[in-house]
DNA sequence: ATCAGATATCGACGGGTGTCGATGTCTGAG
DNA sequence: CTCAGACATCGACACCCGTCGATATCTGAT
């Protein structure tokens, strides 16, 4: 419980002035996101069959080695974006909804979202 | 001309596989969002009056130096979410709303925003 | 011309990050 | 028990990042 990606974070961002503490909790999960190996493997994910997706997979679908997956892996996992759950000798991710959810309400802005 | 927010980035998160090229064009938008200071910043000039503020109240706003700020107002400008305007002796940053719409939709998912 | 104030830039420092090869750990099969 | 495969971890490397103090640049006022 508890995880890094568990925060109200609801105030659109431009919608009025946001906290220092705000801003501390939502930052790691931007982080997180802001590297395109990370956002690919999110993406691939999310849009996989059922949510989720084997570590097998998605190791051959980038130029980097096992072992840099796997660490892009455990930095979204650290940061509450996805989910880890081990079957046998497989490992399957998936995105947790309300962490993406967060991010989203941050950048839909009411006075912004007709621009 | 062709300031680095303005790409196409128009396929969101969980829809389908993003490519590497997006992720690429996208990424560096996150990474400049990805700073507790520079979401404070952006939250802070897009919720004054006018969407614009000057540097001189932005200062007073933080616990950084000025040049710290001053470098973060940089890094927000060169990733085309900020642009500049100087008046006289101060100088005025607005955000680029299309920059930050470009980011929404990414979050936007069609079959995550009811989660 | 000089000066004060507002921003930007510079150089430096400590710490974090993406990547890799090598190795460790777990699991199911034989 | 032993082995092969899936995944994680480790150690190392080059590089980038946030921050600061000091300094430069610009602008309007005197």
């Amino acid at each position: 419980m508890s995880d890094p990606a568990d925060v109200p974070c609801c105030t659109p961002l431009t919608a009025a002035a946001m906290s220092a503490e705000q801003a501390d909790q939502v930052a790691p999960l931007l982080k997180a996101l802001a590297d395109p190996v990370r956002l690919r493997l999110v993406s691939l994910i999310a849009a996989a069959e059922g949510g989720e997706a084997c570590v097998c997979e998605l190791n051959g679908a980038f130029d980097q080695t096992q072992a840099t997956i796997s660490h892009h892996l455990k930095v979204l996992h650290t940061a509450g974006l996805l989910e880890r759950d081990k079957r046998g000798v497989w490992v399957y991710y998936a995105v947790r909804p309300e962490a993406l959810s967060a991010v989203a309400t941050l950048f839909t802005a009411p006075a912004l979202a007709g621009a």
